[in-house]
DNA sequence: CTGCATTAACTACTGC
DNA sequence: GCAGTAGTATTCGGTC
DNA sequence: GACCGAATCCAAGTAG
DNA sequence: CTACTTGGTAATGCAG
């Protein structure tokens, strides 16, 4: 666990670990996951790994997290993705969760990075303010990032601090939605909880 | 099962059905797939079904075909399907079984579109004679359907006729490369065995 | 119901 | 408010 | 070992 | 023989 409590700053968040339902959120990728539930984030590497030995990784060390999830909450692939390196490996991947997680009855929705940037930061798309030029997908993560920590008083640290930041806030989206919200969030950022497809079975958690 | 020996025609082949190696052939698609062993050819669809449901059912499906294989072939992804519809989703579907062969020790080797028709025609890209104009990929299935169904003696019947030719074709080369070919073919068509990834490890029938 | 030809995603943001 | 338009992610290899 | 930047598939056919 | 160029699929909807 690369991730802790930033215990020189505490924000007025929920703090629910424990307490609460139990919400994952995954940010699945070939080579480095992002993971998170209440008051944790964590990630995982397929380091060495390839084919199908490295999606069977994938889905056996994600499933270990949600295991006794009560609603988990996968990133959905970008359009952007398609024809590019390991494109359909990583499709793969992230069907392969989402047959497990049916096969285990566990309610799961599928959220675009779209959303998960809009709930993070308010906007999808940034400009930088002074240039006016669009903000690398890289400088966009790391406001993700940003946003992220100060509001719910998480430290995401490291090389896979990024995607350990998504997984947080699919997580938080999810206990939103459940009505355990781990912070208040402006209607900008909130009004992406609606683009989600989220599960109509019911979830084990009242709402 | 659609397909049945043709009877009129009886062609100068080692029907091995039953006596050599178990290899099947798998033409994977999200609606209507093609299966294939030695001496017959069948097909399965997945009308009424979507998204994981879909996918688990092509891989139980698939599993039940494959289950005491020693070898099976799969044909692989075509790169032109990419950012076109549900491709995620078939990738996904190959990968799954490709994982599922993996879990199972069964060997299995992934044959290109390519390959395939030109084990079957000869050649992978073909001209009209007269026009001089490409044929259409409609009219390369014909071929190769129409080809395997001769060399074969088998009748690809139906509207999975052209998934079930793909399936005995892609099963053919399996036997083939394992030294029970089903038919000679000469040597334009049989150098596409060697443009297939064959399993490393031993497989369970000497060669 | 079968066969062939066509066409291929989604949504946030911007400007009207 | 509505219609049109454009944006979209990750891996791998080399570098520090 | 982490960071940054660039490219992003594969092979059959065909021409030289 | 080598180097370069190009091609590649499948679900859906309508017609027969």
């Amino acid at each position: 666990m690369t991730t802790l409590f930033d215990t020189t700053t505490v924000p007025a968040v929920n703090v629910t670990a424990g307490t609460g339902p139990l919400v994952i959120g995954l940010d699945i990728a070939l080579v480095t996951s992002g993971v998170a539930g209440p008051g944790w984030a964590n990630h995982f590497r397929t380091t060495g790994l390839a084919g199908e030995d490295r999606l069977q990784h994938i889905v056996d060390t994600a499933a270990g997290y949600y295991r006794n999830a009560d609603l988990v909450l996968i990133e959905g692939a970008a359009y952007s993705m398609a024809k590019q390196v390991g494109h359909d490996e990583m499709s793969a991947a992230r069907w392969m969760i989402r047959c497990d997680l049916r096969r285990r009855r566990i309610p799961f929705a599928v959220v675009t990075p779209d959303s998960r940037t809009i709930y993070a930061t308010g906007r999808a798309r940034w400009k930088d303010e002074e240039t006016g030029k669009k903000l690398t997908p890289r400088q966009v993560k790391g406001k993700v990032r940003d946003e992220a920590a100060r509001r719910y008083g998480i430290v995401f640290d490291g090389t896979a601090r990024f995607d350990q930041a998504d997984a947080y806030v699919l997580m938080a989206m999810g206990m939103d939605w459940l009505g355990y919200s781990l912070a208040e969030v402006p209607k900008t950022h909130s009004r992406a909880l609606k683009g989600v497809a989220w599960p109509t079975q019911t979830v084990a958690v009242a709402r």
